[in-house]
DNA sequence: GCGACAG
DNA sequence: ATCTTGTCGC
């Protein structure tokens, strides 16, 4: 891997993210996504989620060889092969995506969310489970309750949104065509019971159960 | 130079 | 992310 390329393609495609939704954009389906990893090869898994129903309307996964190891900050370049590779081999059409990792709450603005939405050029949310950059003050305890987290310079790079009572916040921030405030508008319709919003929760379970049961 | 560092 | 036992709390 050449990370020098990778990190003049982030700091150029980063410039192209449009962080603002279309007026006509009212997500109902979501396609939550995540990978797990073992014995070099990744575990892929999405699911449809319908907000209005608050149920599951469809899901996939696939085992694919993995190479490019993690590395912070060029994360996507690892997920992203496998990511594709389940989606071409599914007819499924969404209104947002919800990934594992983050938006543009990143060093160069474009995480895995923002580099999936912006191949795609389709809305994306990115999640991510810690802090990645950025600065914040910790959010109150309950559920909904979330703090703004910023660069050296002060600028908004998204939230930390405490999704359940009392337990670890997560990191919310836009991936591409959608807005800081859409970004928590759509973690807050899928927000569901547990640490991690409900479609990606159940992402995570399908990974490692698609894991468990492989021959690989 | 040192520490931090999505999954 | 993964490895890995018990343990605390609803």
């Amino acid at each position: 891997m050449d990370w020098r390329k990778c990190r003049s393609f982030q700091e150029a495609k980063a410039r192209e993210l449009i962080l603002k939704e279309a007026p006509s954009f009212h997500p109902r389906f979501f396609l939550a996504l995540d990978v797990s990893y073992a014995r070099g090869y990744a575990f892929t898994a999405a699911l449809l989620y319908d907000a209005l129903t608050g149920k599951e309307v469809e899901k996939k996964d696939a085992v694919s060889r993995v190479n490019i190891p993690y590395v912070p900050t060029y994360l996507s370049f690892r997920e992203i092969p496998p990511i594709l590779r389940l989606l071409s081999s599914w007819d499924v059409s969404w209104d947002c995506l919800l990934c594992d990792g983050q938006g543009v709450m990143h060093p160069r603005r474009f995480g895995l969310a923002s580099h999936l939405g912006w191949l795609l050029k389709k809305p994306s949310v990115g999640i991510a489970k810690s802090a990645l950059c950025g600065s914040f003050s910790p959010p109150g305890p309950e559920k909904g309750d979330h703090s703004p987290v910023t660069d050296k310079e002060g600028s908004l790079l998204g939230y930390v949104w405490r999704n359940r009572a009392c337990t670890k916040p997560v990191f919310v921030s836009p991936g591409n065509l959608i807005s800081f405030e859409k970004s928590l508008d759509v973690v807050r319709m899928v927000s569901g019971r547990y640490r991690v919003p409900l479609p990606l929760h159940r992402a995570d379970k399908m990974t490692k159960e698609s894991r468990k049961g492989a021959q690989v």
